[in-house]
RNA sequence: GCGCCCGUAGCUCAACUGGAUAGAGCAUCUGACUACGGAUCAGAAGGUUAGGAGUUCGAAUCUCUUCGGGCGCGCCA
């Protein structure tokens, strides 16, 4: 249970209570009541602006509606106390019982816990990585795979049908250039010389032993072909064989992606004319011209007629063109088409996560959706900015000859899949972030991953030292948990009785990140309660001759060990049993 | 030139989407530690939230503007 979400029912309850006595106009908005911890715990557990936000519209000052709502509020037997403070703040003191009770709640649904309902079940598509088959995953892409992948595990706990999606781009220009590319590896495996790899193909080693495998099954047989002939089939070899590693990569790093779409099926199946269609039925297609960029116009500029898309009337820039000069396709409406897809898949909550370098199409991409969809369809976008690789706060050089960290499997390598995941998730995906190989493996208490597997592991060690004390340690939801009363005991069953809430704000936020600030503060709270306990001893988990107030300790143990492996679980990282 | 993102303690970052006295960790200073498990714990100090103006009961958060950094700007995806 989110108790603050419990809490607002209460006051809404309460609010209901004094319209029907006359108290409060009958049409009152309660949408922008809250209900949260003040930021000072002297001011009790909850603190409502109940009576802030509805002053204006009640025609009431602040305190007028607030004190005869507290009244009302004060005959909850879980509110042992409350005032009205500053403009019109109403603090509640809820009662410690109730705090144990979430704890109870936590040791009964163990790692389930904070799992919440607020999702009803909706349909939800996250499409992350969506990286071009014409490479293998770049450290940059990591970024993006493990805040989409967290993004869409939370929002499955906080009660969404999540599916995981991947965008192919194996259409256009790009893998074309890939099949070339590949073709001359392919020459080159079969004894040619190739001098160098023409400017704008692919140079990457990696093509290589795509060429040789080609060579290896089908012999010379394109060596003297025309390139129709052979471009079809180099560039389906080599797209799938580096999606192939692209999905190894993937899996190493613990995603699992759900749905791969690809976007040359989606061409095939005429999925974009079908979404022309429906914008030009709109009336939102027109020829016309568009002026150049400002201040930078591209050499090869030509001032020429073009199909254009009306995205101006859903808040873009400009109008956007929909097709090249030789009549096929532009990028952005084969994309049109796939989000229109999902759309009609089911998936009016749409979520991409894209990487800095595609900011500029959020506008277009998002005033498409809101076109094709009638504004049914809501996309939200998350950009990732930039990682840098440090190695001990020096910028470790991504280029080829360096060697080093060009590619995410370098990365995992290095430092395996936990930390990368928990890492990246300690960064707001806007801001840019430096990932340093040497921090992110240091044991100290700057390190958050060390310090929350630090605090798992602490949970169960003092569970295996229990049970060689000789205390039971299975049914501990049955403990008494009233036993559970020094104020840094309680402060950690409060800090539990968070977690349902921290689930639903960053789910709702759309924003992991918020998942792992919450574990580390848990874990701090945790290791500084376990080390008062080495100068009072009378504050120790496991007391001895005292097996109930263990067994009631052991529970909050227990119960911190649930929350730091739900969220752990949510990133997709293994919590330790033991630090090695 | 235009658009988007960012600017918070010396450093790296939070701040529950408009709430109360802006919080953590490093680093600095003071103290604790023969241990249910290591680089752990308690405390101190550190701020005109880049600058300015506005919106309202209330702004780091919203609007405008200046400065600084990043990304991008038809026929690449």
């Amino acid at each position: 249970m989110n108790p603050y979400r419990h809490f607002i029912g209460e006051i809404e309850a309460g609010l209901r209570a004094m319209q029907a006595a006359g108290e409060l106009p009958e049409k009152l908005d309660f949408s922008a009541i809250t209900a949260e911890p003040p930021r000072d715990p002297a001011h009790g557990d909850i603190a409502t602006n109940a009576a802030m936000v509805l002053a204006k519209a009640a025609g009431k000052k602040p305190r007028d509606i607030a004190e005869p709502l507290l009244a009302r509020l004060r005959a909850n037997p879980d509110v042992v106390d409350g005032a009205v403070a500053g403009p019109g703040f109403i603090n509640l003191k809820i009662a410690d019982s109730f705090w144990r009770e979430r704890l109870r709640e936590c040791l009964k649904e163990g790692i389930a816990y904070g799992d919440s309902p607020v999702g009803a079940g909706a349909k939800v598509n996250v499409e992350y990585v969506s990286a071009n088959p014409t490479g293998p995953l770049h450290v940059a892409h990591a970024r993006g795979a493990v805040v989409g992948d967290a993004l869409a595990n939370l929002l499955a706990k906080a009660g969404y049908t999540v599916t995981k999606e991947y965008y192919i781009n194996d259409a256009g220009a790009q893998v074309d250039k890939l099949g070339q590319s590949t073709y001359l590896r392919y020459r080159q495996a079969l004894g040619d010389h190739i001098e160098r790899i023409p400017e704008g193909l692919y140079p990457g080693e990696y093509l290589k032993e795509v060429g040789a495998a080609i060579a290896k099954r089908d012999g010379a047989r394109w060596i003297d072909k025309p390139e129709a002939d052979w471009l079809p089939e180099m560039r389906a070899f080599a797209i799938a064989t580096l999606m192939a590693g692209i999905r190894a990569d993937l899996d190493t790093l613990g995603v699992r992606i759900e749905v791969f779409s690809s976007e040359k099926a989606l061409l095939d199946s005429g999925a974009v004319d079908r979404a022309f269609e429906e914008l030009t039925r709109q009336g939102l297609i027109y020829r016309g011209r568009l002026d150049p960029p400002k201040g930078r116009v591209p050499d090869d500029w030509e001032d020429r007629e073009q199909t254009l898309f009306r995205s101006t009337r859903f808040g873009d820039d400009v109008d956007r063109p929909l097709k090249k000069s030789d009549g096929s396709w532009t990028y952005f409406a084969n994309d049109i088409a796939y989000h229109h897809d999902k759309f009609v898949r089911g998936f009016a909550d749409m979520i991409d996560v894209w990487g800095a370098d595609h900011g500029g199409h959020v506008k277009r991409m998002k005033a498409a959706v809101s076109a094709i969809t009638g504004g049914k369809g809501m996309l939200d976008i998350k950009l990732c900015q930039l990682v840098r690789v440090l190695k001990n706060g020096e910028l470790v050089r991504m280029s080829k000859r360096a060697g080093t960290f060009e590619t995410l499997s370098d990365l995992l390598d290095e430092v395996g899949p936990d930390v990368v995941r928990f890492t990246m998730l300690t960064r707001k995906n806007d801001a840019s972030f430096d990932f340093d190989l040497v921090k992110a493996t240091e044991q100290s208490r700057d390190n958050p991953v060390w310090y929350v597997q630090y605090a798992h592991a602490r949970t169960r060690s003092v569970m295996r030292q229990a049970a060689a004390a000789g205390i039971a340690t299975d049914g501990l939801a049955a403990a008494p948990l009233d036993r559970l009363a020094d104020p840094g005991e309680l402060a950690l069953v409060r800090l539990v009785a968070q977690w349902p809430r921290q689930v639903e704000a960053a789910a709702g936020a759309h924003e992991p990140h918020r998942i792992a600030f919450y574990l580390y503060d848990l874990a701090a709270a945790f290791h500084a309660h376990w080390t008062r306990g080495r100068e009072e001893p009378g504050l120790r988990f496991v007391v001895e001759g005292e097996d109930e107030l263990s067994r009631a300790r052991l529970a909050l143990v227990q119960g911190i060990g649930f929350v730091i492996g739900s969220g752990l679980k949510v990133f997709g990282v293994t919590p330790v049993e033991e630090m090695r």
